[in-house]
DNA sequence: CTTGAACTACGAAAGTATTCGTATATATTT
DNA sequence: AAATATATACGAATACTTTCGTAGTTCAAG
């Protein structure tokens, strides 16, 4: 499993939301949160292209990217590996730092419920 | 707040789980992981010390290093780091990932739900 | 008071990630 | 087909982190 860098993450995260997108969008994309140059983000997405993060198409004379890593499998990767440095690998102290010490939203909650009555009836089921 | 490195982290977890040690014992405990050398320890703790993360007295001819940075606190600012960067600040669909791909036990659905029923609660009144 | 073991300080190299300038290519418009 | 606008390719600079060698310090034992 490649993990992205914070920057390759970001276009990631661009690209799983659109499904695909030329350096242009998501130059503007990633310009909505912080200034970056057209050309740094084109850089970083040739450099994903190798590492094959990403793959692309021509259409007319520019690219369209589209990611080829899961975005299930590398978050959950993400998350095993801030489990494993911050918590000592125990997923229980992550939920237990998360609920303890953070504000969570009612409807976060709502969901959050939601979602468990959903496993539930799965496992009663 | 100060955002430690991944090594910085490594640092801190031995540091808040023993409450002080020199750079001989932290040094130890990281070989326990990974090797890594006496004088790399060293100059991190140092860096750290600058930075306001740690602070030391001298014992004898050597230090004794503490953390002064908060273990909760920390804690909670990478979470929320990568919460904002992954999930895009999504804290159910933290939760979500970590149930979509990982057995949770009847018991910690029951945990979870006490949990936010206690929050809930503490919302409410 | 000299030797040796353990420790600190610090510069600099090595590794990794990010950034951007500049040259070149491609398509479109006039 | 020349000029313009928009793309790509790529080298190199910058920044950040980690690594360790070497020189010098401190303390204790001989």
């Amino acid at each position: 499993m490649i993990a992205p860098t914070p920057s390759e993450l970001e276009i990631l995260n661009i690209l799983w939301k659109s499904g695909e997108a030329t350096t242009q969008i998501v130059n503007d994309q990633l310009n909505l949160t912080r200034p970056v140059g057209y050309t740094t983000t084109l850089k970083t997405m040739q450099l994903m292209t190798e590492k094959g993060l990403l793959d692309r198409r021509k259409e007319g004379k520019s690219h369209v990217y589209f990611a080829l890593s899961d975005e299930s499998k590398t978050k959950s990767h993400l998350l095993d590996k801030i489990i494993q440095t911050t918590f000592g690998g125990s997923t229980s102290g992550l939920l237990m730092q998360l609920f303890g010490n953070k504000a969570v939203s009612q409807d976060e909650i709502v969901q959050i419920r939601a979602f468990l009555d959903g496993m539930e009836d799965k496992n009663h089921g």
